[in-house]
DNA sequence: TTGATAATGGAAACCATTTTCAATAAGAAA
DNA sequence: TTTCTTATTGAAAATGGTTTCCATTATCAA
């Protein structure tokens, strides 16, 4: 008889109510989603995905997910430029950590995770001293680079 | 008697002719705007300020400028977030090395300067290992935090 | 000065995201 | 377990920043 009387309540329920939200069904099925990805989803690829399992979900409820959690900090939001917005679980069991190199001629988006070692010295400091100096609390960060890739550079 | 015939071609004239295109009004106002400026401005906000001296440039033009110049690596393109991008020139006369911290609550922006030192020696190793790597040729780099503003933080 | 064609502007189209609103469901309280 | 408050949802319509279309104009090499 495991567990103690009903489901283990999941570990998303448990922060979504900390927050003082409700877990639903749509609500799991986009963190399920999230959680199984190593990928940057627009919020059509992820409805796409939830649809599967929960055909009745609607897009909406995934732009006002995706929204909720980006303010709990628990998403981040990418915009690589070509119109539409990327969502990542921040700390996914999948997930690791990586930055963006992306063409600026023909959009392509590449991941990196080298050098994140370099980085963290960086961020640490950089971290310690904006959160002090302007008062503001950090939950994540971006970096991208933005220049040509291989292909583009040798054209023309 | 100054100059040698005609007027001195702009810089920028010079530069849109080296990449193959051609300078005009247009491009020439939106160019003394963006150099004019310290401020991340928005595709209408630079079409209002053009607007001023040259009421018949079209916020399309501006559009397709701002592309142009986000290509050629002059300009940035940032999205804070709120619906519409923002552009700055990569190094105007009054513009200062920078970047941002993003309130996910209440989507203010903050700039900051500091540790621009520090970030330096960790982008020059990052960015010639990533160029070596990726043989990737970076223009340009964006560094945001996301986080909590100090009215943010202790609200709720 | 001329001519090829790159660039422009206004209107219409596009399309990701948001808003509206009546119906539904989560979960605290009884 | 049932009730009740109200957060959440889904479908459709609206929104609004950005692009596309296309006939006209302007740049600049020859």
């Amino acid at each position: 008889m495991p567990g103690k009387r009903g489901m283990r309540p999941s570990g998303w329920g448990r922060k979504f109510r900390g927050c003082g939200y409700r877990m639903t069904v749509p609500r799991q099925a986009i963190m399920d989603v999230l959680s199984g990805t190593d990928k940057h989803l627009s919020a059509e690829d992820i409805y796409m995905k939830v649809h599967k399992m929960y055909p009745n979900v609607g897009l909406t409820t995934v732009y006002r997910t995706l929204e909720l959690l980006t303010q709990m900090g628990l998403v981040v939001k990418f915009d690589f430029g070509d119109g539409r917005a990327r969502y990542e679980l921040i700390e996914g069991p999948k997930s690791e950590h990586h930055h963006h190199l992306i063409c600026t001629s023909c959009k392509r988006i590449i991941e990196y995770t080298e050098f994140i070692d370099e980085e963290m010295e960086f961020l640490k400091r950089a971290e310690k001293g904006l959160s002090k100096k302007h008062n503001f609390d950090i939950k994540n960060h971006i970096i991208q680079f933005y220049g040509l890739c291989d292909k583009c550079k040798n054209k023309k």
